[in-house]
RNA sequence: GCUGAAGUGGUGGAAUUGGUAGACACGUUGGACUUAAAAUCCAAUGUCCAUUAGGACGUACGGGUUCAAGUCCCGUCUUCAGUACCA
């Protein structure tokens, strides 16, 4: 009986699908533990050998801590929404739903074959209306909240507005937009309800705001900061440019400090947290306001320096700084305006890529310093951003580099305010190193005193305080596009409204096309249906809009992350239509104790599922405020594309070797065409793609030798390798230990398929080690004591590796077993059992199929891990290296039964000892446990 | 520039706490079986010297600590990833 796995593995797959094997139980008395990985977007193009890479590595972790008693949630979905199927529905006109129920299908069918334990049971689609009305119902919570500082959580509106009603917001201590104007209780007991609502938008979580938000004129939608890359679009790669539009927000930066905090209580890698911090961008110093001279207005300016204001001898505004057109004079206006304009005309990409250049202009206009009165003359310069701090600096040339390049260039004056500091090269910026000098009431004071004291004189001054600052923004939550998340919003009188609670889901309207519509306004413009009736509560077509029963309905969908922000808790109890989770499932669930999936969601997603979880906490909706206690990032698998060089200009091909001959062209084929030797399949590549067909092709040793390029694995370079093919070449456990075996996890690495049929042939040994010939072999004989010590090294590796994430590791450890118990000639069940277990985690299938051979009933995955024992691995005498300051190194055969003074008195006594140490007596042995005697002389 | 990770045979990669570097696999070479091929099995395989016995060198480079360093410390170089006029 040879090693069927295709059968094998079909049997499997059918009978844990109707067993239900993996099904999580919801009120379990084991102990919990969560399993998830990132669910995928089902692109059109389906799984490549890259996507399961972290599905093996999480399931194989999910199948151990089966094997340990606990009662495992692991559970898969879909992230459906996305901008493919909406392309794809622009260029076909075929509705996105549907493109995503066939992507869907054929994801799932390949994930089945590689046999995952998913709980399909609890799948969720973001893109399913029984999902999204949750997402709709956070929004709604969002919309009804408003961050107290004091309290530091997020609290019900209602409160907020009566206190209002009471107090006004003097008292108020909250994270809001920066124009709120202070009013009284009686001010507001006075604003018309509009008003009212004006200004409670501004406290909301999530609010309606004209933003500068990046366009894609192409794509037609605003995106995210994290979804530009180098100054384009991340998908399809269009230019991207600043605009001014009104749009959802979302108030994440009022968690700015607790997403810093919450990094401690959590187990992510040090560079994960690293790139949250630095996106989170916390800095302390202070705010500081000049006056201007001749006006009444103020500019107020964030440093990091404070104890550097002496130095401080010009001020740079960011050219859209709104002060700008104010404080120009007369004769610098035309400077100025022509400055402004070029910048505004520079995409931000260009001013990024020029960042040697130093720009500005005088604006003629004069601050006041806080404490010398002296007059501080205001540039303008690009080097200032607009969008960060106020869009201001104190400029102190001799403490900042910058501020120094751009003194230089336009001869201002620079202060020296060091002590004992040489500034005529550059600025002096150590922080630690810091004396002042030569500034009044600051002099001598190291940075920490002159930086307290510089704040508390601003503030007697009333002229400024300490701040902290953050380079978080808020985060946009509108898209102008079709496949997304409606919002649960109607307009009346300009002011947004939430539909009530019970009325969710708000269901996407059906629209005729894709594309936003002629006027400029997203796509759900075009839905005939598109309207709220307020009194009946429902979708109604526009044409009944009156203003007065029945309003337009929001135009906007959300974005990609809105879905994605929360869907681990939905897991937890996937059906529930009254909650999106009941509480006794969050209670038990709590949150995800191992999350696996890309680095390339370290400010994205992984910050706004922070962001919401905190919040619905905040809100007693979750007892976790933190969703994932531990993180691992797998690295990519990269594609190996392959590469023919066409001689320019005509339709002949050369050979890799004779390139350099030519002037040639790089086209990248298929990879499927090209063997293990980078031979390429002529006849193959002529029915591949036309253009080919007439080709002419130069060999080398007759063969047609491509050029390799280790790049992302993507369809436009034809690099793609299929899972499904290994899985029926090799079976899905091959797939499953290969994948593994390539190397360390979180280490991107190229596919290549050069090992596996090592791997495979591993398979087969073990089958055998398992059957006689054609009979199932296994016996109920004593075991051996090798045999013994073989299973329980591997228990102890496999164990280690698996609580380490060393899976690669493991793969040679069950090949080196299975290779010493072929030898050993072991069929003892009381071995062979236990091993099956061992590698079922790695390859489930086979583990089955052995496990049902050995007489069980149940499936594997129910089985107890193997119990190791020590005593198994210890041997009656060891071989110790002996070294004598490093020069001599001999072995001794010790027994283990000696003490530590008995085993000193045998090496003293050694023959070779003796005589290798002649004349060099040492006066000390060191046993280091297990390892090496050192004698030290 | 800054932050993080890394650098080990022909290749992918092992090496626990500082304790026999190169496990395991691929590839290569030789052999067995076979009419032949595939499959399978066996042996060799870091470099150099040596017929052998054996020896020397060897974990990017240069130093250091230690009886002992791939591992720890200092400096240099290189690669990858993220990020950037962040005041």
């Amino acid at each position: 009986m040879s090693y069927d796995y295709n059968a094998i593995e079909k049997k499997w797959q059918a009978y844990w699908a109707k067993n239900e094997t993996f099904k999580a139980d919801g009120n379990s008395k084991k102990e919990k533990y969560y399993v998830l990985d990132m669910f995928p977007y089902p692109s059109g193009a389906g799984l490549h050998v890259g996507h399961p890479l972290g599905y093996i590595a999480s399931d194989i972790y999910a199948r151990y801590k089966r094997h340990k008693g606990f009662n495992v949630l692991h559970p898969q979905g879909y992230d459906s929404f996305g901008l493919p199927a909406e392309q794809y529905a622009i260029q076909t006109g075929q509705h996105p739903a549907i493109t995503t129920k066939d992507n869907i299908a054929r994801y799932r069918e390949q994930l089945d074959k590689i046999g995952f334990s998913f709980d399909w049971s609890k799948e969720v689609r973001t893109s399913d209306p029984a999902y999204y009305k949750w997402t709709q119902w956070i929004f709604i919570q969002l919309f009804n909240s408003w961050y107290d500082i004091d309290a530091d959580k997020a609290r019900d509106i209602k409160e907020l507005e009566a206190i209002f009603a009471s107090e006004g917001n003097a008292t108020i201590n909250a994270v809001c937009d920066e124009d709120v104007k202070e009013f009284s209780a009686a001010d507001w007991n006075g604003f018309s309800s509009k008003e009212q609502q004006q200004e409670l938008l501004k406290y909301r979580l999530t609010y309606l705001a004209e933003t500068e938000v990046n366009w894609c004129p192409q794509l037609g939608t605003v995106l995210a900061n994290d979804e530009i890359v180098n100054g384009v679009s991340e998908r399809g790669g269009y230019p991207v440019i600043r605009k001014k539009m009104t749009q959802w927000s979302m108030r994440i930066s009022a968690y700015a400090e607790r997403l810093l905090q919450g990094l401690e209580t959590i187990d992510w890698t040090d560079s994960l947290k690293e790139s949250q911090r630095n996106w989170i961008g916390k800095s302390v110093g202070a705010s500081v306001t000049f006056d201007i001279k001749g006006y009444n207005d103020k500019i107020e300016v964030f440093t990091t320096r404070p104890d550097t204001i002496f130095g401080a001898t010009f001020m740079t505004l960011a050219p859209e700084h709104d002060l700008v057109a104010k404080i120009t004079t007369a004769e610098q206006k035309e400077a100025v305006d022509t400055y402004v304009e070029a910048t505004a005309k520079r995409s931000e990409r260009e001013r990024m890529a020029d960042v040697k250049t130093i720009s500005g202009v005088f604006t003629g206009a004069y601050a006041e310093h806080p404490f010398t009165k002296e007059p501080v003359p205001i540039w303008i310069g690009d080097y200032v951003l607009a969008g960060y701090g106020t869009g201001a600096v104190m400029a102190v040339p001799c403490g900042d580099q910058r501020d120094y390049d751009f003194a230089k260039h336009f001869d201002i004056p620079i202060k020296n305010i060091f002590e004992g500091i040489d500034i005529s090269e550059e600025a002096f910026a150590d922080k630690e190193k810091t004396v002042i000098a030569n500034s009044d009431f600051l002099n001598g004071l190291n940075y920490k005193k002159a930086t307290k004291t510089a704040i508390y004189e601003l503030e007697k001054l009333g002229q400024g305080q300490g701040k902290t600052n953050y380079r978080l923004r808020d985060a946009v939550f509108s898209r102008q596009r079709y496949w997304g998340e409606p919002f649960p919003v109607y307009y009346v009188d300009g002011m947004p409204q939430m539909i009530d609670a019970t009325h969710l889901p708000v269901e996407l309207p059906e629209v005729e096309k894709y594309l936003p519509t002629e006027t400029g306004e997203p796509p759900l413009g075009r839905a005939d249906v598109w309207a709220w009736d307020a009194v009946n509560n429902k979708v109604v077509p526009n044409d009944k809009i009156d203003d007065t029963t029945i309003f337009p309905l929001e135009l906007n969908t959300m974005p990609g992350w809105a879905g994605s922000s929360w869907y681990l808790f939905r897991y937890m109890d996937a059906g529930n239509e009254e909650a999106f989770a009941s509480e006794e499932a969050l209670q038990y669930w709590q949150n995800v104790d191992l999350y696996i999936g890309g680095s390339e969601h370290a400010t994205g997603h992984l910050l706004y599922a922070r962001f919401w979880t905190k919040f619905l906490h905040d809100k007693g909706s979750l007892p976790v405020d933190e969703p994932f206690k531990k993180l691992i990032n797998q690295g990519m698998i990269l594609g190996t594309s392959a590469i023919v060089y066409r001689v320019s200009g005509t339709d002949n091909y050369v050979s890799k070797g004779l390139k350099d001959s030519y002037e040639t062209e790089e086209l990248r084929v298929d990879v499927s065409l090209i063997n293990s030797a980078d031979e390429l399949d002529i006849e193959g590549l002529k029915k591949w793609q036309p253009q080919f067909k007439d080709a002419n092709f130069e060999l080398e040793d007759r063969k047609y030798i491509v050029g390799r390029e280790v790049e992302k694995m993507s369809k436009r370079w034809y690099n793609v390798v299929n899972p499904d093919d290994i899985c029926n070449d090799y079976g899905a456990d091959t797939l499953r230990l290969y994948e593994m075996f390539l190397g360390p996890l979180e280490q991107a690495k190229p596919w290549n398929t050069a090992g596996i049929t090592g791997v495979h042939s591993f398979l087969k040994k073990m089958w055998k080690l398992y059957h006689n010939e054609e009979v199932f072999a296994v016996t109920d004989t004593e075991p051996t004591k090798d045999s013994l010590k073989t299973l329980h090294k591997t228990i102890k590796k496999v164990e280690e590796d698996i609580e380490n994430f060393s899976f690669n590791t493991s793969v040679s450890t069950f090949m080196i077993a299975v290779n010493e118990l072929t030898a050993q000639k072991c069929t003892a069940r009381a071995i062979l059992e236990p091993l099956a277990v061992l590698i079922s985690p790695y390859a489930p299938h086979i583990a089955e199929e052995l496990w049902q051979k050995l007489g069980n009933n149940e499936s594997v995955a129910t089985a107890g891990f193997p119990v190791f024992e020590e005593k198994h691995l210890v041997e009656s005498t060891k071989q110790y290296p002996i070294s004598f300051n490093g020069k001599m190194r001999f072995t001794m055969e010790l027994s283990l039964d000696l003490s530590k003074d008995e085993i000193e008195a045998a090496v003293m006594a050694h023959e070779k000892t003796q005589q290798q140490l002649a004349g060099r007596t040492p006066k000390k042995v060191i046993i280091v446990p297990g390892k090496i005697v050192n004698l030290v002389g």
